[in-house]
DNA sequence: TTGAAAGCGTTACCAC
DNA sequence: GTGGTAACGCTTTCAA
């Protein structure tokens, strides 16, 4: 293994020297700095990162708590690991896994152990049993959510409360008078996951707002679970034409059960779906949806940590505003059957 | 923070004998075992996991290369990244995650700079310009995935030809002659995946072992695609009762499909998929289905590679037998018009 | 059975 | 503008 030492010694300068043309943190003639970067490039020196974090007293990596486990939104997950993982690696530093079954021992561990310098938290829960952990570590964190009681803790996500209201006022300002969402599978409500209840919560909310019937289901991601809701609600409710549809793995049963059961889409229902945009244009009918933007919230999850870990900013909660992109599953209500009694009123 | 010396202050002991308490690599009379013990209880002493890495010349982590695209198999590669967590858990070394992207350069700079103690690489290509420099590296590496030519570098996955083979099998024993593979998207074929690649020359072989008719597509993960490539199939191949789908994006699809155009499953079509469990189970047939058996996989990996680290063991190469289960897509084919031919010969 | 001390490879402070 | 040299917190050899 080459050594800062023996660049130090290739180029006749001292160890520090060769530190200092690295790092920039004191200015250098220009000559010695040009020698030391040859001796560099000749030796194929790679500063030990291990000695750096020593050192330096930064890893220069952050752990990334994610649930890795099976679910219904596994694609959304991978979205948010993979920006977070680029945004990482575009501020020098590099992604540590935790999974979620490590729980407050794995935090306790990767922090107690200096082996992070930040930490990100995916999928929380509305009363999270880590946040009061998070509070007490030395190291940042930032959680990918939007518990009931943040403590002080930084936040970001998609506002999922507003994602639901602007799904059900879409549905409204078109004329909908009785809507249906179609939610996660009982077991997301069951542990409170922040991101389900915050829009079944935005769900109920804009029920009363936009003076709408509404009523919202748990769909487990089969075909059987999917077609037993769905043919329930609507033997119940038949005057029901929108749906509002927040569950990715659903999405084309439902579009084959409402096929199926001889429903067109838009014409005699309207769909909203929260779900990435590409799963929303490779539906048999282009789906009207509301994306998350996994991107933007990964990558401003990292921003944000490591503006904690360099003190250059503060806690603060970060609600992202939804977008909804109309396609071809939303139009208004067919008007009823209204020619035909004005028929039978003519004579 | 809580150092080595101060818990060998607190027990009256040496830094050293802390140490070799804690790793258990020399004897320890109990009694000042028990000391230390308390003290590091008292002081709520963590081992400086930096401090570590650079005096034990291990950082007890290694890297995950993970492809964190979108692609149509993003729940078997979360599946696999977290069976490799868990077991390197359990093994007590932690994860980095490598992206994809960074290719080449990612693994040089994880090793190069001894941030980790070894390496896995998941998707690998048939002939995937990161083998040749995996034999550089002074870490030992594992890839997922079966490659032309693996050089010495250890290899696990499943046998992907003889899944294939199997599936072919296990149609042409129940008597279909005529059988159809929806494949992954054609960007997969493209970059030559590996896993994609055995399995098509899997169902290729298989073809001519078991003397079927056989023809195989590309499908993009989308209701367009896969109802394109099912009508031209059946059109010109009218005589098609089995179909193999390695394409879990479009199981729902492609059952959607069948039954829009009046096949029944098992009745007029059988269905082989290779998809997780759930996934088969979930649809509104349950899929007679070859499974992944990631968690072994991703077990096995971690296994592997850690073993090179200690020396206990050395390359190889690991195929996993594929298992086939049995549910209710797949039935012989109904016995075609040959009834009517009786009775009309019959006089 | 235990202690002292020399590393491990950097960083960054203190001199010059 | 540059060099020397303590740290950083631990492991492990050498001695006792």
């Amino acid at each position: 293994m080459v050594t800062i030492s023996d660049v130090a010694d290739h180029a006749g300068v001292s160890a520090s020297t060769v530190s200092y043309v690295l790092s920039g943190k004191r200015s250098i003639s220009e000559s010695t700095a040009e020698r030391v970067r040859g001796s560099i490039a000749e030796l194929g020196y790679r500063p030990n990162a291990r000695a750096v974090a020593l050192a330096s007293r930064r890893a220069n990596a952050i752990a990334l708590v994610a649930p890795l486990r099976a679910d219904n939104n596994v694609p959304v997950i991978m979205q948010f690991v993979a920006a977070a993982a680029m945004a990482a690696r575009a501020r020098n530093h590099d992604v540590l896994l935790v999974t979620q079954e490590e729980g407050v021992a794995g935090l306790e561990r990767v922090s107690g152990s200096s082996l992070v310098d930040a930490v990100i938290v995916m999928d929380v829960e509305i009363a999270d049993r880590r946040i009061p952990m998070l509070t007490t570590l030395e190291i940042p964190a930032v959680m990918i959510g939007h518990p009931g009681h943040s403590q002080g803790i930084s936040t970001i996500d998609l506002d999922m409360a507003g994602a639901a209201e602007l799904a059900v006022q879409h549905l409204a300002e078109l004329g909908h008078r009785s809507i249906a969402m179609l939610g996660s599978p009982s077991a997301v409500y069951e542990r409170k996951s922040s991101y389900a209840i915050r829009f079944r919560e935005g769900f109920e909310r804009a029920r009363t707002e936009f003076a709408v019937e509404g009523h919202w289901y748990p769909v487990e991601p089969s075909y059987q679970s999917t077609r037993e809701v769905l043919q329930a609600h609507l033997a119940q409710h038949p005057e029901t034409t929108g749906l509002v549809v927040h569950n990715e793995s659903i999405l084309g049963e439902v579009l084959a059960e409402l096929a199926d059961e001889g429903f067109r889409v838009p014409e005699d229902v309207s769909l909203v779906a929260l779900c990435p945009p590409d799963l929303a244009v490779n539906q048999r009918v282009a789906l009207t949806s509301i994306a998350v933007p996994t991107a933007d919230i990964g990558a401003a999850a990292v921003d944000m940590v490591l503006g904690l870990v360099d003190g250059t900013a503060h806690a603060e909660s970060r609600l992202i505003t939804p977008v909804l992109t109309i396609r071809s599953s939303t139009a208004g209500p067919r008007p009823a059957v209204q020619p035909l009694d004005d028929e039978t009123r003519t004579p």
